[in-house]
DNA sequence: ACACATGTTCAGCG
DNA sequence: CCGCTGAACATGTG
């Protein structure tokens, strides 16, 4: 559920909560593996401190004082929880806790249990959204790579860009009043400009907003300031009928206002 | 009570 | 090879 700027929101204040403190427990919950699957887990995560928490794309990196790190995908329904130690047994659908000296724990659940902990991932070769590796450069690249895909389909593409979900690929294209029905390679030179920009703005803009709505959160869903991706309103503030459909299997909304190249 | 919400991987098709 | 489609995962929130 939660994309680049709910992540953004996420890892800063986590960095808030955990860094520096002594990980006097790590707690892994994965069915269908055995236990000495989790062995180097348990060896490199514990006893020690994380000393930053960054974002890259759609995951966070948790860097540790001992020089490794371990990441963490959300993917549809994770969720990030801060909680007394001794209150674990409430906090159901569990992937992954970490107690700290204090006694405060971590914990990743997800009742779909589709949540990822990867521990040494090697970096991404692809470019967050809002890295310094996602120059206008770039973005041109992957567009004469990708002629014939459908713009929506190569926002959310994480081979591409890394960050963008189903709901910010669509406030994106409405700010940039581009179609979602639009395919990459026919939109015109100067729209594509607009749009690389509008990707970063939009993706900032959204991050000022949570940041304002809930300034401590790790796990909350903000979303009604949304322009259109917003199941809450049925038009836009400038008045534009908003529409619904499934583009790029994905629920989509739109107006008549983007325009379609294709 | 019920609509709505999301990402990734893999197999298969044209 | 490229791009699209469907299936699968399963329940919380307002």
């Amino acid at each position: 559920m939660p994309e680049l700027p709910d992540l953004h929101v996420y890892a800063k204040n986590l960095n808030k909560e955990v860094v520096n403190k002594n990980i006097t427990a790590l707690k892994m919950y994965y069915k269908d593996k055995p236990s000495t699957y989790f062995t180097e887990y348990f060896e490199k995560i514990q006893n020690t401190k994380i000393t930053e928490i960054n974002r890259e794309g759609k995951e966070l990196r948790f860097l540790l004082e001992n020089g490794n790190s371990f990441n963490v995908h959300l993917m549809l329904n994770g969720r990030f929880r801060i909680h007394k130690t001794q209150d674990e047994g409430v906090i159901s659908s569990k992937i992954i806790s970490l107690d700290f000296e204090g006694g405060n724990t971590l914990t990743i659940s997800d009742y779909q249990d589709m949540a990822k902990v990867a521990l040494n991932a090697p970096k991404s070769p692809v470019p967050d959204a809002l890295s310094e590796d996602f120059t206008f450069d770039y973005f041109m690249m992957q567009v004469n790579l990708s002629k014939r895909k459908n713009i929506k389909g190569f926002l959310i593409d994480q081979h591409i860009i890394r960050g963008i979900g189903n709901a910010y690929a669509d406030e994106i294209l409405y700010e940039a009043a581009i179609s979602p029905e639009s395919v990459t390679g026919k939109i015109p030179g100067e729209k594509l400009r607009d749009l690389y920009d509008t990707i970063i703005s939009v993706l900032n803009w959204a991050i000022k907003e949570i940041e304002n709505a809930a300034p401590d959160t790790i796990n909350k869903e903000i979303r009604s300031f949304l322009k259109v991706h917003n199941s809450g309103i049925t038009q836009t503030a400038k008045g534009e009928r908003i529409f619904t459909g499934t583009i790029q299997k994905k629920y989509t909304y739109f107006t008549g206002s983007q325009i379609t190249y294709k």
